[in-house]
DNA sequence: CACTGTATCTAGTCGTTGACAAGTTAGACG
DNA sequence: CGTCTAACTTGTCAACGACTAGATACAGTG
């Protein structure tokens, strides 16, 4: 706590935030440890003891990450499209995490810890976008189907198996990897500045990208 | 030509071709421009010369990067699915453009040449993508129609405006966002190892998610 | 309280990088 | 042949990541 003392309290925690508001000011690219020691008030060698490199530190953040992105998952209604709000608004909110995390060449993806807190990210993830199928929006009628007997060649039953790999493209799956595509491209391309002249609030945007997907762009 | 003469010949080029090389091999992050120098075979400070310092050669490279898009994009059929599938495969294809074009931290976004680039790919991309309306799959039966006195509240026609903003956030604009965001998205997760145990070929893959959005999840 | 072990942090150093300044060379043009 | 200019080199500097060795504070143990 005391910072004029010569253990710091918690340098971890410290460092760890110090690289949140870092890259929020300047990007991924221009993070210095040098620069994080500074913020922190140590010497510019602490962080390697804690985080042994650079990679090691962002290892360490973009698990912290994965784990915040699992709680606020976790935290929502479970519905559809609230499922891909709160994955942008995720993205939004922590936009340093969201950014280390998808990029790989920064960090040690083979680490333990940040394998396990990815793993639990994307269980919490398809939680919410299983619910798509099982249980559709109670607001929005049923689509009509045009023949039981004579099933739409492009809407096969979930279950089904496309691809070559045995089991590995079923129906369910392509619509949950859609629904997760959506939802990061959109905040990908949002955070990049990509969309040009959306006035609009990022999440009311996100919304009606996301009913696209439910109802089909055909 | 001659590598050992005063005059390089066309170093831009070459550069602009050892930076595809090295971003290739070690991601943006690691890229150097004293590396693409020995590269090249020039002196240190010889890359300056032509593009300022290093975020005036990464602006010239992303901008290089939307002009190939452009081109890609122009080539293929106008088919809503396979202008989704080409996006994806120039990003696979051209990994080392692709990251740096949708990472403005990188370079100067506002540079003349560089925005005019951007929109170039932008309007191909639209063109791609407006013909999911224009013309659906000839080989995909027309989805039914509840009921054409009641419309479905969730599809309103195309033009009718959402958003607050008048006219920003017509339905077309919505499909074509949404596609947009699918295709990003699934490019971006793919790139990141973010998909586990995907042996398919990623064409293959992009394909079946495109199929989900033209047809809708719920 | 004194002793000791250990985690935490400091201080110093090295090779590399991006950026800048000043000088050198090659090729074009009159 | 002389001159001008773009292309490239050499030299330098501060900052960075990484490593080493050493200093300091804290937790037990007796």
């Amino acid at each position: 706590m005391a910072k004029r003392s010569y253990h710091h309290g918690d340098l971890r925690r410290a460092l760890l935030d110090a690289t949140a508001e870092a890259i929020g000011e300047a990007g991924p690219a221009a993070l210095s440890l040098r620069d994080l020691a500074r913020r922190a008030g140590v010497s510019h060698a602490a962080p390697m003891h804690h985080f042994g490199d650079k990679a090691g530190l962002l290892t360490a953040f973009a698990a912290e990450g994965f784990d915040k992105l699992s709680a606020e998952l976790s935290a929502g209604s479970g519905e559809f499209l609230e499922a891909g709000v709160a994955y942008v608004r995720f993205a939004l909110a922590h936009r340093a995490h969201f950014e280390v995390m998808f990029s790989p060449g920064l960090y040690r993806a083979e680490d333990a810890d940040l394998a396990a807190a990815r793993q639990r990210a994307r269980r919490a993830l398809y939680e919410g976008l299983a619910a798509m199928r099982a249980r559709p929006d109670p607001a929005r009628p049923d689509p009509a189907r045009p023949d039981p007997a004579r099933p739409d060649p492009a809407r096969p039953d979930p279950g089904r198996t496309v691809g070559g790999s045995a089991g590995e493209w079923d129906e369910t799956r392509a619509a949950g990897l859609a629904a997760w595509s959506v939802a990061h491209g959109f905040a990908t391309l949002w955070l990049s500045g990509a969309l040009p002249g959306t006035s609009a609030a990022p999440e009311d945007a996100a919304r009606l990208v996301f009913a696209r997907l439910r109802d089909g762009v055909g």
